[in-house]
RNA sequence: GGCCAAGUAGCUCAGUCGGUAGAGCAGAGGAUUGAAAAUCCUUGUGUCGGUGGUUCGAUUCCGCCCUUGGCCA
């Protein structure tokens, strides 16, 4: 458990669904408190998709100093591990600059992997994974499960014999580690996070209302130019449906109707509902953590309430006890 | 106005040779360790358009009516 000690600087977590208004209220706190914006986003990461991703506009980028955004190209890879060492980082320098690490976004395995570590697995090895995935091609998902009960029966009993993405993981671990993926999970984590954390969560009181903004939001993504943004990435770039990047909610549709697999009606309400469902896990995460403020992200003056509260803790000195006994959700 | 087809879950539709019904999608809840905006799990009672008739029993058969398509005038 992340140990905190008051010498440490502050850091603030933001979190929140899809179209809770994490960004605004980034900014007005930006406009009162010495901050550095750190994006926890697997989708702001690829350059050349804005639209998108809602990517903070370039005025707004140049206005605030912010981190963790185009950082690779859309046929790359990121994951959580190279998140976790980039936002060290990122915090790091923005500390000995005498600022304040304000980290916001909805990729709530990022924040999980901040606040309590991640254990020592080999990275991914995309060779290993494209034989693993052919192999699975002939055999069929459920004959690769086999194969993990053969040499880590813990993990397979843990993972589903149709959850092919965590059956391709653990067989890719067993091999490159040469030993079974569960065995190093119960070694300890090392959790370095040297911060007084100030958690914050955004939820919408009512859904109905977030579901109202997901699909006026997805609208304007359309009327700038979505449609535009994913045809020139697909010109540039050749990507395939199952690349990372055009798994992205909202690209993924789009990809669909250039291909003229589905119609344009078609592709919005797919759109819309891969973002309400995107949402519904995002707010998943968030519902048993405890130690959260809480926000209602509804509420007319959110961004102000929010940076109210924290320009108070902030000169107290004083993180708020609570954010400190966050339990550890990997120990049961 | 006449003929034909269709009206069943929020949507698209299956089905019941007469014993009050089930898929996909959407929605809801959950899981989540280097792809995570991913991947996966759980979750289906609805005047079977209305009304009258036949029947022990009608969403199912018959009559009439309403609505929506299409064709003919």
């Amino acid at each position: 458990m992340p140990r905190a000690d008051t010498n440490h600087p502050h850091a603030i977590f933001l979190m929140g669904p899809t179209a809770s208004g994490k960004s605004g209220v980034a900014l007005e706190v930006a406009r009162h408190l010495p901050v550095e914006i750190v994006s926890v986003d697997s989708a702001q990461v690829y350059r050349h998709m804005d639209i998108g991703t809602a990517k903070p506009s370039t005025e707004t980028l140049a206005a605030v100093p912010h981190h963790l955004i185009d950082l690779i190209e859309p046929y790359e890879r990121y994951s959580a591990g190279q998140f976790r060492d980039d936002a060290l980082l990122a915090m790091r320098e923005i500390t000995e600059r005498g600022n304040i690490p304000l980290l916001v976004g909805g990729t709530m395995l990022y924040f999980r992997a901040l606040m309590y570590g991640l254990s020592e697995l080999p990275a991914a090895d995309n060779k290993l994974r494209m034989t693993i995935s052919s192999m699975a091609e002939d055999l069929g998902w459920p004959a690769m499960h086999l194969q993990l009960q053969q040499i880590d029966p813990v993990s397979a009993t843990r993972i589903k014999s149709t959850d092919s993405q965590r059956i391709q993981r653990a067989l890719e671990v067993c091999y490159l580690a040469d030993k079974p993926m569960s065995e190093i999970l119960t070694k300890p984590r090392s959790v370095d996070l040297p911060y007084q954390i100030i958690h914050i969560a955004l939820i919408p009181s009512e859904r109905e209302m977030l579901h109202q903004r997901i699909s006026h939001r997805f609208d304007e993504m359309l009327s700038l130019g979505l449609i535009d943004e994913v045809r020139s990435l697909l010109d540039k770039f050749k990507l395939d449906a199952d690349t990372p990047a055009m798994r992205c909610v909202g690209y993924r549709q789009v990809r669909m109707y250039l291909n003229n697999e589905v119609s344009r009606g078609e592709m919005r309400s797919m759109g819309i509902a891969a973002t309400r469902q995107l949402a519904k896990r995002q707010l998943t995460w968030l519902r048993p953590m405890q130690g959260l403020r809480e926000f209602d992200c509804l509420s007319q003056d959110l961004a102000q309430q929010v940076s109210i509260y924290l320009q108070a803790i902030i000169s107290d000195g004083v993180a708020n006890s609570r954010s400190r006994q966050l339990p550890d959700p990997y120990l049961n």
